[in-house]
DNA sequence: TCAAAAGTGTTCTTTGTACACCCATGT
DNA sequence: ACATGGGTGTACAAAGAACACTTTTGA
């Protein structure tokens, strides 16, 4: 590249994007924001992003996009793929970066996204959004399905201590199919990823169950040499 | 975004790096230039790259750098992710989306890759490199092993005709471990993606070796359904 | 004649899958 | 008393892993 030509080139303008997923206990649901009231997409919603400043870096910009969402920190985020077609946004060639995170979605976030005018939309039923922001999540929801089948990662959208059937259920809406209890379980528990607590949940049924929390040290271990959760 | 300042945002170049993975029969080996005279890392190796002009597509860019250095069209590409570290270039920020191909090194290859200074290094020895190339190599290399076990993209890297060993032998470098030689013809056999092509090959051994080729429509099937291939 | 790669089966272990009933308790 | 979700075991099938010898033929 020759200096002249640099005006050619360095005219680009990055952007973040993140889909949020967040398990409620009984299904995964996404995060949309709902605050497009002008530009190309009038009233569309759109995933969660910010426009990266030439000379800051990424990673603390998506740090500070997943804070602003989540007002959590240690949350798992993972880039996804940069999607940058020409006419994606008509302030300007924009690279998208997007990347994706998984939260615990309590009372509280639930109740903080909704002052916010943010809404977590169910998995399954995602409307149409403002640029490729459906295509993105299609990607999106591809990765976790693969990375929940091999890494525990499910674990980082569940409270600390969680059930065995609220694990199932986030497993079968991630994967979108149904699976057998008892054969679910004996994987589980064979993995020895979860550890008793010795508390019981009464919230969901009239039998209690028992809650369960998730073997830190363990899952080090499984993470690294390429851990098989195979469902 | 307020339109002033705008140029606080539009002012990233974006560049395209290619891992190029090609197959000699033997090993697996990446492609990298040699021309860098000058710049911040002078005479260090790099991947192939390319600028991409502010208004031009990425695809069409990633198809172009892939031909000039294969000189073959139809080739397994597909994008592994952005690298945009802020001082990754001294020209300015640049955002370097990396992807990754695979082809089949033939002799006539290997020719013009050394016609125009370009070598193919193996695998398992790659020098250090200008830029974060090293990173974005390492990337590569996960994202090959995982590719190699689940999708048969192996294929892709091996001629038209091939024994199983070749078949094998791309799989032990591509995973970096030695296999059972019968386990490993058992599954492929199993799997149906190859058939026989009634022609031997006799360049590599004293009794002569079957060659297979790879059944394209068992492949298109399996690949759908998200095919489990597990090495 | 021997070195070098091709080709071939069996056994055992592990993992997955299908399947049905009793339990505790809040209403 | 009954509805709701919690919890448990067994048998069969499939897949993986370990393992050693014979064949062909160019040098």
């Amino acid at each position: 590249m020759l200096p002249e030509e640099k005006e050619i080139y360095f005219k680009v303008a990055i952007s973040v994007s993140l889909v949020l997923f967040g398990f409620d206990g009984e299904m995964l649901r996404i995060l949309l924001s709902n605050d497009t009231k002008k530009g190309p997409f009038p009233g569309a919603p759109h995933l969660p992003s910010v426009y990266v400043k030439a000379h800051e870096g990424i990673d603390s910009n998506v740090e500070k996009l997943v804070f602003l969402h989540t007002q959590k920190d240690h949350i798992f985020v993972e880039q996804l793929k940069a999607f940058a077609k020409v006419f994606n946004n008509p302030l300007g060639r924009v690279v998208n970066i997007a990347y994706y995170a998984t939260v615990k979605l309590d009372d509280e976030l639930l109740q903080y996204s909704k002052e916010r005018d943010e809404e977590w939309v169910a998995y399954s039923k995602i409307p149409d959004l403002a640029f490729d922001h459906n295509e993105i999540i299609d990607y999106a929801k591809e990765r976790l399905k693969r990375r929940v089948k091999r890494r525990p990662i499910g674990f980082y959208l569940l409270p600390k201590h969680f059930t065995i059937s609220q694990l199932q259920k986030l497993y079968e809406t991630a994967l979108n199919r149904e699976m057998d209890k008892r054969n679910f379980r004996k994987k589980i528990v064979n993995s020895q990823l979860i550890v008793e607590t010795g508390l019981t949940d009464n919230s969901s049924s009239r039998k209690s169950a028992k809650l369960y929390k998730f073997d830190e040290e363990k899952y080090q271990k499984l993470s690294l040499k390429g851990y098989d959760f195979l469902f």
